[in-house]
DNA sequence: TCAACAGTTTAGAACTATTATAATGTAGAA
DNA sequence: TTCTACATTATAATAGTTCTAAACTGTTGA
């Protein structure tokens, strides 16, 4: 509950009101050493464990939505039935191993800079994201 | 019609029966100088004009997967509503304009090669897709 | 402190892409 | 030609996500 003065002040400070909902999913979400992958179901879920107050899926969803605009969630780029988001807003990759169905983070330091050669014209680049398939090497 | 026998061939070759439908699904998605990139819908779309007969929907999908599966299309790891496939199946990359919603190739010549300095043990690289996500420079 | 308002939450309906079903049709082999 | 396994089809079912409109709540300013 002391943390609790931090998110707020972080959801103030970004123009969204501090609701409990937003307050309790922030703490699911970042009071974590590491950094982890999430759908929206895995959220469902974690929240239904960590309160009793639930917290109805459109409000989970709007505020997923509205922490990705703000740039304290990312979305994973991969097909899938189901989005998946990321609590590690640093620039980095994913391996994403089709047997598991499990995406593994790629530290950036771990990737040498991609240098993308050819340009849009009127279009600035905002991101370059790797995503290395991997299988059971037989 | 005279190309059709080069699709016959093709999906025999690889086990797939050579239905009509198939086949004018083939000359929608092959027959073209340039490859290009489709959903679902945009195929439909496609279909209903180069043909009288339609094809069912389900049907459209059976296909895409066979073909995905047989390697003569790939699907495009992107978020979206919707699944986007690629006829060009060699190696390459792809801008997506974020405001146009709009994807397009980066030739794999213009990406320089990039450099994975860590691994999963016990799984092997099946690719390497780098994402360049653009948006209007203001 | 408190009223007022704009932003937020909510349950449930609606929507949309995709997959499953089960009956009918068809390509290819014998 | 006949048979069989594979394909196609219309439609229903499913699942993730978004919409809606009513109720609720944080914040502002009197």
């Amino acid at each position: 509950m002391l943390n609790n003065s931090h998110y707020i002040d972080k959801l103030r400070s970004s123009g969204l009101r501090p609701t409990k909902q937003r307050i309790k999913i922030c703490e699911i979400l970042f009071n974590t050493e590491k950094t982890f992958h999430f759908t929206i179901n895995d959220l469902v879920k974690k929240i239904s464990k960590a309160t009793n107050d639930k917290i109805s899926l459109a409000t989970v969803y709007n505020t997923v939505h509205a922490f990705k605009k703000k740039g304290y969630l990312k979305e994973i780029p991969i097909n899938s039935d189901q989005s998946y988001f990321d609590t590690n807003t640093s620039h980095h990759h994913h391996f994403y191993d089709e047997n598991q169905n499990d995406l593994i983070d790629i530290d950036d330091a771990d990737v040498e800079p991609v240098k993308i050669n050819t340009r849009i014209p009127g279009k600035k680049i905002k991101s370059v994201e790797v995503l290395v398939k991997v299988e059971d090497a037989e």
